[in-house]
DNA sequence: TAATTCTTTACGGGAAACCGTAAAAGGGGG
DNA sequence: CCCCCTTTTACGGTTTCCCGTAAAGAATTA
């Protein structure tokens, strides 16, 4: 089994029982962090220290609160610890179950295992950690697995997103232009703007502007 | 302390650590029900057997999944509970913190608690279930508390949360106009729409439809 | 019942979104 | 270098939104 593992859980209700588990796993030295911050100094201490993580089992969403962070979700933290150590392990352990987040982070962030909190989840997360010891397999929860295989999801693009995100905040066509020529985004005329917003609206069956926003953040996009 | 406590939680990872504080309380009967349904029909079965339960410690938000649910929300159970046994207590305990949710359930649910899952919520739950038994009193964590004291929180009504709804599925005036003659709902002339839409824009000071609904979902109104 | 006030509805003009089409600009391949 | 194809931009007409004002209706009070 892994030896030493960091959990990275800002909720005391669920932290509390992801150690336990791992407990009952005979995992040997298990640190916790609230912050994303705290996690990523405590794994950079331990490669300084030779004594580096194994694993890091992180959550996705950290409430704010009056600290100031300089990473402040789950995906800034594994991207930057990935970085760091690149062959540490790292499970995804969230509610989160909007397909494009799931899949960027398997594509994109190289995670191990993703699994969904839900009714049944502390067996699935055992279930994960040991498949990676013994296996090093990729796992995603059973109920989620058909989002790797689905083709369709996913080619919106950073453009989209902050399309969609200058949207939302109220900006006009022609305010929007204005902010991506200025940000040397292209492209940039309101014509083509509108067009991209309808491709959008096709490609979520949105009837309108409003609808296509309310979708969208349903989403988790913006 | 309470004899007979049931817990509504359908994410394992809390349920457990909730548990165990009960159990660190001396509390003789724990029962805990993953659905919204299956708690309320255990409270229902003790109230016939005579053996009510004391305290409802209820989350708010229960993950859909392939069961078919009478109740799917945590207000819709505590409202149903309350109405069966009007002399049972209630805990919610929820990560949701936003305030027109919060002020409501105090006022028109009439829960004796409100704990919002954070970095240190089992010390605050298990004080607010100490309290609740010793005094009667109503509890709040301490860092939502200006909640019950602001008073421009939730002049919202009905009438303008189903407006909101059918703007976000993307409904044009008229289209509303129309539903709400189907529903008998007034006012619901288009122009009068149309001012409340602007009210709304006002107070949450909206540049224009996109935004409010924007804002609204963010709020977790819509 | 008449006067007053508040709410709801109607109307009109200008702004923005919506939708199709066409022109201009950019990017390989021959 | 030119041709073809794709992408981007421009333009015009229609619908819907947006915002002010005024009329009609409902409720309240004297």
């Amino acid at each position: 089994m892994f030896h030493k593992i960091l959990v990275a859980e800002d909720l005391d209700s669920i932290s509390m029982t992801v150690v336990q588990a791992l407990e009952e796993l005979s995992v040997v030295e298990i640190h916790h962090a609230k912050y994303c911050d705290d996690a990523f100094l405590k794994i950079k201490k331990a490669l300084h220290d030779e004594e580096p993580f194994d694993l890091l089992i992180s959550d996705l969403s950290f409430k704010p609160d009056h600290r100031e962070n300089r990473l402040s979700t789950g995906e800034e933290l594994i991207d930057a610890v990935k970085k760091l150590q690149p062959n540490i392990k790292m499970i995804i352990f969230s509610i989160e179950d909007k397909s494009f987040r799931i899949k960027s982070l398997f594509n994109n962030s190289g995670i191990n295992a993703y699994v969904s909190k839900g009714r049944n989840s502390i067996p699935q997360l055992k279930n994960a950690i040991q498949n990676i010891f013994n296996n090093d397999e990729k796992i995603i929860s059973t109920d989620l697995s058909h989002l790797l295989r689905d083709k369709s999801i996913l080619e919106i693009e950073a453009y989209d997103i902050s399309l969609l995100k200058f949207l939302s905040k109220g900006l006009i066509l022609d305010e929007i232009a204005l902010e991506f020529k200025k940000s040397g985004i292209i492209p940039n005329g309101s014509s083509s703007i509108e067009k991209r917003i309808n491709k959008l609206k096709i490609y979520f069956k949105a009837s309108n502007n409003v609808h296509l926003i309310s979708i969208t953040k349903d989403l988790g996009l913006v």
